[in-house]
DNA sequence: GTAAGACCTCCAGCGACTAGAGCTGCAAGC
DNA sequence: GCTTGCAGCTCTAGTCGCTGGAGGTCTTAC
């Protein structure tokens, strides 16, 4: 199976595939004489792994860890199930702001009118000095 | 103002603000005769609006253009109207995409009993390679 | 005079890709 | 054998919104 094959069946790009290969999450591949990747079922298994996660916002970080983790055959999952524990906590706490943001998005545009830029209301909402100036940190992503 | 001034009172960095200048959304500010950067009202009130819709999740691209609106007087708000109402339909989708991650994320961990790696519940989740493969576009911010 | 702290510019790095330049490999049709 | 065209290759730079650091200058206090 070459590159493109790969990449149509766990639906990625080619791209993200040398990508990972080159991060060293996917283990380097065979070349054919010309010098083209070829893979195996368990390249398209391990790929699919971390798509999958991927998909469900782990981090290339917590994913690697993972992927050792299972190389290394541990003798338990608790620190997976602590990364996944540690990862829904974050999702948590991303939906609690997001609805927040939400909520405070609808007030505004339910308040604008139309008219003139200078009196807009989402301008005023946006401009309002009272809210509080915590120490912003958008730790996107989200 | 000096700029560390204006940075607390705005709860953002120091090296925020001068990136702010730099990308053209504060404008340049007059200087001391050492070359300090020396504030008014006026680009506290401006930096107030860009660090509030920041924490609203706007990309600096949708508060660059909407300042602009506002520095033109435009006639309308009719475009600051529809940039807020596509943030608001993002911000909708991506609850509707972080709930369906946390549902996954907490059945994961809800089957997690502990025992080895090799038969961890949390890995044959996320290898399980039965889900849809869509074409995969992790578009935080989030 | 000197020390501390805030300021200055410029550059590199983050995460997870994505896009593009400029090349080579490979299979099919002529 | 030759061409065409897609798929592959490497390498580099760009995305976004900052953040951190190096190495220097200004300002104020003692």
């Amino acid at each position: 199976m070459l590159i493109g094959e790969l990449a149509r069946r766990t639906g990625c790009t080619v791209q993200t595939v040398r990508y990972y290969e080159a991060e060293g999450l996917l283990p380097p591949s065979m070349r054919t004489e010309g010098n083209q990747r070829i893979y195996v079922a368990e390249h398209e298994r391990r790929l699919g792994f971390i798509r999958h996660a991927r998909e469900l916002g782990f981090p290339l970080k917590s994913i690697r860890t993972m992927l050792s983790l299972v190389d290394r055959n541990d003798r338990s999952c608790a620190e997976i199930d602590h990364i996944a524990r540690e990862h829904l906590s974050e999702v948590l706490q991303r939906i609690a702001r997001l609805d927040a943001l939400k909520q405070e998005l609808e007030r505004m545009v339910a308040e604008c009118h139309g008219g003139q830029a200078t009196e807009c209301r989402i301008i005023e909402a946006l401009s309002d000095q009272s809210h509080e100036h915590a120490p912003f940190r958008d730790d996107r992503p989200g």
